[in-house]
DNA sequence: CAGATCGTTTGTGTAGCGCCAACCATTTAT
DNA sequence: ATAAATGGTTGGCGCTACACAAACGATCTG
């Protein structure tokens, strides 16, 4: 039902090639783009793209474990560890042991992390322009709000998710 | 026309707003999500996330130079050789000469280069489903159109594009 | 003709990251 | 209490995807 696939039957002859509508390699191509007009602007902030990929996601997920974090943002566990002693030497997110598992490590945003997290989001308005610059702003709004809920909702350990669902009808 | 993002309605009226909203971090997640649940989806069809990406961007962009092309997937111009040879002795791509430039290599999709585009997107549903499980279909169709537009109304160069800084408002 | 441009080859360097193995501290199971 | 499993940390190996530079043939342009 929500198949109609619109015009776009370019120079194709009489065929009428439907074309799939995959978000992905869109997504892929696009963060692309993002990512290498951010660097040359988080740079002066002692940022990295990635870096500012998880705390973003440490805003949005609160006190989580090192684990939850590895699998919300799909690497290795040994990497997160890096990843995090950059962040914490820097005074942006804190390690804190799990009172019911002290061998957990409960990772949150500190008051500057979530301060600088603001600063660099606000400094990359001109990347943000440049690559998103066919859209107006209430749909660049509309594309926030659904990558957000996109990347929240994700479930963190894909495993449950798992499940067969009826939309196999590809 | 693709705009009814339902009720996620949060405050158009608002400067309440205590966080930046932009999307380059959530953007970077998700296509790295959405990556690394393509790799072996794609595999099996003898192809990688970049091949796909370089796909969809030439399905978009018909004949196009290779220098466009590297330009517009932000890569360089000696990498995009060898990413055209795999498409193309994979009989996905095709490099004629342009006409009236007999330096330039007009590259474009060939019929099976669609098809198998098409197929490689096909089997990427469930990836997709996994990773956009929090959006219903309507709003995965408006993320699709968002990433469409804004992929192709990129400019290639960003060149041209970067006449102006008004907005240094932030 | 000279010089610039497009594509190609080759070679070098680097960053990001997966993965394995070993090692504490702690929790849970026997 | 002892054993096994789990969360985090460290170190190291290796691979992939690039960027960057140099040199070359073919071609366009002044």
């Amino acid at each position: 039902m929500f198949r109609h696939v619109g015009k776009l039957g370019h120079m194709s002859s009489g065929r009428v090639e439907q074309t799939e509508r995959r978000s992905g390699a869109l997504l892929d191509h696009l963060a692309r783009r993002m990512r290498l007009r951010s660097e040359s602007v988080l740079a002066p902030l002692g940022l990295r793209p990635r870096h500012l990929v998880a705390l973003t996601v440490l805003r949005e997920a609160g006190g989580i474990s090192q684990q939850g974090l590895a699998s919300s943002l799909q690497i290795d566990s040994t990497n997160v560890v890096g990843l995090l002693n950059d962040l914490e030497t820097a005074g942006l997110v804190e390690r804190r042991r799990s009172p019911e598992d002290r061998r957990r490590h409960v990772v949150s945003l500190t008051e500057t992390g979530a301060t600088r997290l603001n600063e660099a989001e606000c400094a990359l308005a001109a990347a943000e322009d440049e690559v998103l610059g066919a859209l107006d702003p209430a749909e660049r709004d509309t594309l926030y709000e659904l990558l957000r809920r996109a990347s929240s909702g994700a479930p963190a350990t894909c495993v449950e998710a798992a499940g067969e669902d009826p939309d196999t009808l590809c």
